[in-house]
DNA sequence: CCCAGGGA
DNA sequence: TCCCTGGGG
């Protein structure tokens, strides 16, 4: 999930009409976990068409960018490429949480704890490459633009940023901070409820806008410093120190400046500490893509969710019908003067 | 995730 | 009008 320093980052709430007319390059991992973690049915079990294949991804690019058209953003979705090898630690425990989740949802299921269920079956959520070609094939016929990252789709959707390409990024953790990203949308949906893993319910939730050069003053750092304290904290790409959070890091690299000066030097957990570095502040990026949004294509959406899938006709026509009443030619060139 | 529907 | 619940596939 990226480096957890939400405790000492100051967000802005904001309404969607701050985002209209903009363009939003969004974590597309970080969205279609979302999507799939929280579109479920009530014994946790993701939905499914009759042949038992996952829907919630496709539910939930429909209805989210229908959306978020409607509300004039216009979105661009960026896919993960291959990982840094330093992710592939996280990336093994991620799997084994995962395996453990599914072991015990299925205890939880024998004991009839559905609440219980449902919140480890959130635990259990996985992408699989069949649901992201679903979901690339779902945006072309929607007309949203996507591409897919050389590496991190946060750092590609971080440098779109800084390059003005688009006006923010979008995801839920604080890893577009490290790599630049100068505005960073948290909670980019149109509903304010959320279920959250591990509690029953529903949460407030608002939408958030963080602003890099604000927050980087306000602390008193640089954004190298920033990621030095990240990576004190533990990245995605390194395991940082044990019982430092942000609150100490901030303390000690505002104290020393930069972790050689730190009595953490060369400590187990921060290996590779300029390879880390230069993930963050000099990460891979591609130019090799196109923002055009695009007239969506009506007949093909019904054949995939209907035909294919199994959707209810009646409801995916009336998306459909709401898709083409958008008017995204007039936001692109409204766009240009922002 | 988002929506529709019903009750407070 | 707001809040909660159930449904979607």
């Amino acid at each position: 999930m990226g480096v957890d320093i939400s405790g000492i980052i100051e967000k802005a709430e904001i309404d969607i009409g701050q985002l209209s007319g903009k363009r939003i390059a969004i974590d597309a991992y970080n969205a279609l976990y979302q999507f799939v973690s929280a579109i479920r049915q009530a014994d946790g079990r993701p939905l499914s068409d009759a042949d038992g294949r996952p829907t919630s991804h496709l539910i939930g690019i429909l209805h989210r960018n229908l959306r978020l058209l409607q509300a004039g953003v216009l979105p661009v979705y960026v896919f993960d490429g291959a990982p840094n090898r330093l992710k592939f630690g996280t990336l093994e425990k991620r799997r084994e949480a995962k395996n453990r989740a599914e072991s015990r949802y299925r205890e939880a299921i024998e004991k009839k704890d559905m609440e219980r269920a449902y919140s480890l079956a959130m635990q259990t959520t996985r992408l699989t490459d069949e649901m992201i070609a679903e979901s690339t094939r779902m945006l072309s016929l929607m007309g949203i633009p996507y591409l897919m990252a050389p590496e991190d789709g946060e750092a590609q959707a971080s440098h779109m940023a800084r390059e003005g390409e688009v006006w923010a990024t979008a995801s839920q953790d604080f890893d577009t901070m490290l790599f630049g990203s100068p505005r960073t949308v948290r909670n980019l949906t149109l509903s304010s409820r959320r279920r959250t893993p591990g509690k029953s319910g529903f949460s407030q939730v608002r939408l958030e806008l963080v602003d890099l050069e604000y927050n980087l003053k306000r602390l008193g750092l640089s954004r190298e410093q920033m990621v030095d304290m990240a990576i004190l904290i533990g990245t995605d790409f390194n395991e940082g120190i044990m019982g430092i959070g942000p609150k100490k890091a901030l303390k000690i690299i505002l104290g020393s400046s930069r972790i050689e000066d730190t009595a953490y030097a060369g400590a187990p957990g921060l290996e590779q500490l300029d390879t880390v570095r230069r993930i963050f502040l000099e990460p891979a990026y591609t130019e090799n893509y196109s923002l055009e949004w695009k007239r969506p294509d009506a007949d093909g959406i019904l054949d995939f969710l209907c035909t294919e899938h199994e959707f209810d006709r009646q409801n995916v026509a009336q998306a459909v019908d709401s898709l083409r009443a958008i008017d995204t030619d007039s936001q692109q060139s409204l766009d240009r003067w922002m």
